[in-house]
DNA sequence: GCCAGGATCGTCT
DNA sequence: GACGATCCTGGCG
């Protein structure tokens, strides 16, 4: 995994990313979803031209782009394509693979509720990208962070990942072009945000 | 199981 | 002053 991974089309990049791993500090997880933002596309923030806000998209592949969703989630993206093509991949879901119980404390807070041992299930950790910045610790203080340098790790997709199934369908919670088919999920997966496609292919030996 | 509503704040008009 | 690339909860069936 390096730099020139990212500095390609950015449908490309969300793609080849499902199956990586993310880590950050003592958690990680496989990505099973993502989702593509370009600057020709009115659900990016780049779309309105460059802001302060919106500074780092333009800025070098291979950054973390962080924002504060509904004021309250921090949402993670990895910038890409070449300087001054500003598009990132949205992360939407991981597997968690290690730091489970440090997820699980980060989270737990919001499990009063769910039942009596008031504890997540594995597939609540990391399946959103409000909930995965909350279990691995991701928050504005890393926007424009390099994400090929501590605290993150990305890793290449294991070759058992390497003739998964990844499918596509309409990005999740926007207005704006939200007929165009840029998320990206493993097939099967049951860590996804949201089921795609409707009627899930069968799943994949694991 | 589904749906409506609330939380909460940085950014832009 | 309005609006989200979201998540959780409570009410109802």
């Amino acid at each position: 995994m390096n730099r020139e991974f990212f500095a390609r089309s950015v449908h490309e990049v969300a793609r080849d990313m499902v199956g990586c791993t993310l880590a950050v500090g003592a958690t990680a997880g496989i990505i099973v979803e993502t989702e593509a933002y370009d600057a020709t596309d009115p659900a990016c923030h780049a779309y309105i031209g460059r802001t302060a806000r919106n500074e780092v998209l333009f800025g070098p592949p291979g950054i973390a782009y962080v924002y504060l969703s509904y004021g309250i989630h921090s949402l993670l993206n990895a910038v890409a394509e070449p300087e001054g093509s500003a598009a990132a991949v949205l992360i939407r879901a991981l597997e968690p693979t290690e730091g489970i119980e440090l997820m699980r404390e980060r989270r737990g807070h919001k499990a009063r509720t769910l039942d009596s041992s008031t504890r997540l299930t594995l597939n609540q950790l990391c399946s959103g990208p409000g909930k995965l910045t909350e279990a691995l610790g991701v928050g504005l203080d890393l926007n424009g962070a390099e994400l090929l340098a501590p605290p993150f790790e990305l890793s290449d997709r294991d070759p058992a990942w390497d003739d998964a199934e990844i499918v596509t369908g309409p990005r999740i919670g926007i207005t704006k072009a939200a007929e165009l088919p840029w998320r990206y999920c493993a097939a099967g997966s049951r860590f996804v945000s949201r089921p795609w496609p409707a009627a899930a292919p069968a799943e994949r030996a694991a």
